[in-house]
DNA sequence: TATCAGGTGATAATGATTATCATCCGTATG
DNA sequence: CATACGGATGATAATCATTATCACCTGATA
């Protein structure tokens, strides 16, 4: 299996091909089609570094400043329900959301929290046959590869930090060791 | 590959060697032998629901009525930094702890929160060569399955909820779409 | 246009986690 | 064994993301 990071570039062609549905798949799920939804969606495809609510909050608020961030909350959530984007659930920080439907892996800083889309090709279709678990059914997977992004490794783990990461640096400890194996 | 649900049965002679050798690992890491240490990691070498902070308090509390909620969390992360423990950050609830450090996956029901242990042989092996992305130093990956648990499918949901995941159903709603995919 | 179900904004509430700080105690040393 | 030190603990407050509440608004439909 081969491992590559998605780059950015593929994303301003994507992102407009899902705007362009997206008025009719709110419909299709029986949503009302409202001005937030369609600034929150426009800002969760127009970033690529997976945002979180409050993130998202600020960009939508540049043209709408009246936007509540609960609204944005209640939306993100909504867009979710309706398969319009998924949750990052990364390191227990705040939720981080994805608005990349293809399939698609993660690699997640454990100092600073970059995420960094990565496909594997194969992977897929490897693991396809096994998402029948005894007792379960299943719905859907997702891997998540924990890292030094090489910005941290080389700057001391100070580089790239969010300024709302206050704690990144004694949380990150806790995957110092044990430096492969699964959750 | 193929997957397989990991018996509980396996985990009491697992916790026993793993008790038997925990004080040494706490002087090899620099760290104090406390009362509170062990007591905690018994608790979630104990259990075998991946349980929350919480949970591993009030098992704590049986003998030690004294123990500090914040103890126990600070205690659960010491733990996770010094590899006794894993942190399974599931679906973005409060945290879960696994006690058990043999590589394996989880199967997470989406309405019920109930989590399983599973081994996916061949899988570990499989991804050893990719774990390596481009401006990443891997340091480990986890893979999580997202299911509903036949109990919650046949009798709508209700079944084996904790009092606490008041939420849960609501939350539920957003992996009801998108039947296979990752994040 | 009239109606209504659902959406939104403002705000309070919730709940897990973390910070603070005085005190305690495990460990190493004499 | 006595002492000293540094980390651990308990109690409590603070933080912060998320959710609940509720009055009002608005998109969708007839």
């Amino acid at each position: 299996m081969k491992l590559k990071v998605v780059k950015d570039s593929r994303r301003a062609g994507y992102a407009r091909a899902r705007m362009a549905e997206f008025a009719d798949r709110c419909r299709a799920a029986g949503l009302p089609v409202t001005p937030q939804r369609m600034a929150i969606i426009a800002a969760l495809l127009g970033a690529n570094d997976h945002p979180r609510a409050e993130a998202i909050c600020a960009e939508v608020r540049r043209r709408h400043p009246h936007v509540s961030l609960a609204t944005v909350h209640r939306t993100l959530e909504t867009l979710c329900r309706i398969g319009e984007a998924r949750k990052v659930t990364t390191l227990h920080d705040s939720a981080r959301y994805d608005g990349n439907l293809e399939p698609h892996h993660h690699v997640v800083c454990v100092r600073c929290r970059r995420i960094c889309d990565v496909e594997i090709a194969g992977l897929e279709d490897a693991l396809g046959g096994v998402l029948t678990a005894p007792g379960f059914r299943a719905l859907g997977w997702s891997l998540e590869i924990r890292a030094l992004c090489d910005d941290c490794a080389s700057s001391g783990g100070r580089a790239g930090r969010s300024p709302k990461s206050r704690g990144a640096d004694r949380r990150a400890a806790q995957f110092a060791t044990k430096p492969t194996g699964s959750d």
